[in-house]
RNA sequence: GGGCGAUUAGCUCAGUUGGCUAGAGCGUCUGGUUUACACCCAGAAGGCCGCAGGUUCGAGCCCUGCAUCGCCCACCA
């Protein structure tokens, strides 16, 4: 080594991310710079995001790595613009989801939940919750992500209970919750309602049966659903049936024999779908449940929570639907009851998101919100731009789903969760919000009263994050940072949660969550296909990191990846980008050995040198603005390709020759140039690649070019640059 | 049934308000132990920017239509 100056001995081999990420993150932990009170400085302009809360029942994915690496750059990039970030930290109880995770893991045990009672279930649970949090936090950390762990929010906190148990009475007290009997939507496998969200439609061909009904002929998919039928429906205007009067009863030979049944005429029965007559079955469809509601008609149980019909099915009780449909419809070809039958009818069925089973809609009371006044402010919010889309076309999406939104079920027949504060007569059925425990008996019957057993939604506490996290109402975190300036998560959780932030925010505090939605879309394996256990294409951000560093990961992650769109994960970009982490620690070590004396009060630049410090000021200038117009695919790949082909392959090879000549004034310049250049490229590249450029941070010498031992809380170059 | 997005080099993808002689990474080929780096350097090949029209001095970018792929939404007769 030729070098003027001494050169530490690591700069001698290449940069080796294992030994130093770990040591980097302790030392940022240790500094206490990620809590932004103790940022240095005058008291600082606040930018705030809220961590979305990782279920904390398994590992962190690719995914998360994903919203991890986007936002930490925010808030690095922020802090280095002398701003007070904060990125508030937490994880998700994740209700429905965890329970799910943890019966497969006690199915493995070959246990169950049933052989354990509510309260050893529920403390099991939060003991695997705990533990799982515990080491997503680890890895979190793996990640970089610079979050002020001291405000951390785990959404079983007690201020999370109470802020939501309070919502929950002012919703009743505003009238915007009830509890009716209304259609759940309900999975005869995981025995729990979901709201219409957890619902995945599927397209299927089943066979169309057509029923002799008295006169009349019914068409249906679902005889199965048919034995308690007795009201026959028309449209009004039909002219087929003109003859029948709205209310005329007539005798029919039915399933179980001779019924008499009521002609029924609404316009919900269209004219041109199967024979313009149908029977409706209002325990199991939401439509027919309308169109009894409408006329005051009976309804009836026929299938059972499990999917077993009841024994009004005669013959068929205790089957399970599933098994009985084909044995039912040869019970009415023999009674002669089957008129024809259509092979080729495609239609969409619910079903659970979860294990695909079938949606049952089942007559249920639970608690619903009135979605429609809380989404009306919404939309008045989103559209006078007090919250705003950085990917414009999520804004359209939203609009437009808010403006159909249906009721929200918020009650889950689950164990893990957020119980709701309420008690239910056992002899009317009626439901009491009782937040303080003082209902002894029915407010309507006074008969006895139990508490609720069921659970929130846990999009219902999620859904409040923001200004509970920030300490609602009088904290001084929501005096200061709230509404939030962004909130950063997967456009998959557009409906479930943010736009559910949006109107839950506006409900309790006035004021929006946030003032900007960045949504990121779906991390897919190279060929560009879904990620999944099954396929065996899953690829862990945390192993990764652990071979490549978590600075090529995350450079990966941003670099040419548009904002919205899924991006498709290939080791060998990340790769790539490890090459990079290397190229930049070399840079720094022919830099520091050539000119770490560069004289820095004194810059005297000659032409040629100022020419390329004016080409990178405005580089900076471009790469600035795009970081503030959320580019930041585009930002990094400015940088990458700076410091690589236009810094390291020409600024750095020409200043050889200038290095080995006679000219003091122009070694001089030459020095300067080099420093200059290579810090300022270093704090631009430090949001993207935090470690690395940490790393080489330790070995510029502290004068002109470095104020604080630490990159993470240097400035940004665009605010320091002075003339050239 | 309604809506949205994508289509650019062999592969994966950038291309911000129309100025592009269309770029990057990986891959391929040729040549290099030049006083940081072989996790490197110098260079090369490779593209009717899905198809067909239109607007414009100028279109990868704007408009219309079509094709293919993907996604979201929708009350199951």
């Amino acid at each position: 080594m030729k070098g003027a100056l001494d050169i530490p001995e690591e700069f001698l081999s290449p940069y080796n991310h294992a030994q130093k990420e770990e040591l980097l993150y302790k030392t940022w932990e240790a500094s206490g710079y990620f809590n932004p009170d103790n940022l240095p400085g005058e008291e600082r302009q606040p930018f705030t995001v809220i961590m979305p809360p990782p279920n904390a029942n398994g590992l962190l994915h690719a995914g998360h790595a994903f919203f991890v690496t986007l936002q930490d750059t925010m808030i690095r990039y922020n802090r280095m613009c002398g701003k007070g970030s904060l990125w508030l930290p937490g994880s998700d109880h994740a209700g429905f989801e965890t329970q799910v995770v943890y019966e497969k893991y006690l199915a493995k045990e070959g246990r169950s939940r049933f052989d354990l009672s509510r309260e050893e279930l529920y403390d099991e649970m939060l003991q695997f919750t705990l533990d799982h949090k515990k080491e997503m936090q680890g890895q979190l950390r793996v990640l970089g992500a610079s979050c002020d762990w001291s405000r951390e929010v785990f959404t079983l906190d007690d201020r999370v209970k109470k802020e939501v148990y309070t919502s929950f009475a002012q919703l009743e007290e505003d009238g915007l919750l009830y509890r009716n009997l209304r259609t759940a939507h309900w999975c005869p496998k995981h025995q729990t309602g979901f709201s219409d969200l957890e619902l995945v439609y599927e397209e299927r061909m089943d066979p169309f049966y057509y029923f002799q009904y008295g006169p009349f002929v019914i068409g249906t998919v679902r005889p199965e659903t048919k034995f308690g039928d007795k009201y026959v429906v028309v449209h009004p205007d039909d002219e087929r049936y003109s003859a029948y009067e709205h209310g005329q009863t007539i005798a029919v030979e039915w399933m179980n024999g001779p019924i008499t049944a009521t002609v029924i005429k609404d316009e919900a029965s269209d004219p041109e779908k199967g024979s313009g007559a149908m029977t409706i079955t209002p325990w199991h469809s939401a439509v027919d449940w309308e169109i009894a509601q409408r006329h005051g008609l009976a309804y009836e149980q026929i299938i059972d929570d499990r999917g077993k019909l009841l024994p009004v099915a005669g013959e068929f009780a205790g089957m399970d639907i599933r098994d009985a449909r084909g044995k039912i419809v040869e019970m009415m070809q023999k009674k002669g009851l089957l008129t024809r039958v259509d092979e080729s009818y495609t239609h969409t069925v619910p079903t659970c998101y979860k294990c695909g089973r079938e949606i049952e809609p089942q007559l249920k009371k639970q608690w619903f919100i009135r979605m429609k006044p809380l989404a009306k402010k919404a939309v008045s919010a989103i559209e006078n731009n007090d919250v705003s889309f950085v990917t414009e076309r999520y804004k359209r999406i939203a609009l437009h789903w808010l403006e159909n939104i249906q009721d929200w079920n918020i009650s889950r027949q689950i164990v893990w969760g957020i119980s709701i504060p309420a008690k239910l007569c056992v002899k009317c059925g009626h439901g009491m919000v009782d937040i303080e425990d003082t209902i002894h008996s029915c407010t309507e019957c006074g008969g006895e009263v139990t508490p609720d057993a069921d659970t929130f939604d846990t999009w219902f506490s999620s859904g409040q994050l923001p200004f509970i996290a920030l300490g609602y109402p009088d904290g001084a975190d929501y005096a200061k940072r709230y509404p939030t300036d962004v909130i950063e998560t997967g456009h998959d959780i557009l409906f479930f949660w943010v736009l559910r932030m949006i109107m839950l925010g506006l409900y309790r505090t006035g004021k929006v969550p946030f003032r900007r939605v960045y949504l990121h879309g779906m991390v897919r394996d190279e060929k560009g296909e879904k990620m999944s256990k099954s396929k065996g294409n899953v690829i862990d951000p945390v192993t990764v990191a652990g071979e490549y560093g978590t600075d090529a990961l995350r450079m990966a992650y941003i670099a040419g990846n548009v904002p919205g769109d899924s991006i498709n994960f290939s080791t060998d970009k990340i790769r790539g980008y490890k090459k990079f982490a290397n190229k930049v620690w070399n840079i720094g070590r022919f830099v520091l050995s050539e000119a770490a004396d560069a004289d820095t009060d004194n810059m005297l630049l000659v032409d040629g040198d100022k020419t390329v410090l004016r080409a990178w000021r405005s580089l900076v200038a471009e790469i600035t603005d795009d970081m503030e117009q959320y580019r930041y695919h585009l930002a990094g790949e400015k940088i990458y390709h700076y410091i690589w082909h236009t810094f390291a392959d020409t600024v750095v090879e020409e200043s050889k020759t200038a290095l080995n000549g006679d000219d003091d004034a122009v070694k001089r310049s030459k020095k300067a140039l080099l420093m200059s250049v290579y810090t300022e490229s270093l704090r631009v590249l430090h949001p993207f690649m935090p470690f690395l450029t940490e790393a080489v941070w330790a070995h510029i010498p502290k004068d002109g070019y470095k104020k604080y031992d630490l990159i993470m809380i240097e400035s940004w170059p665009d605010a320091i640059s002075p003339e050239v």
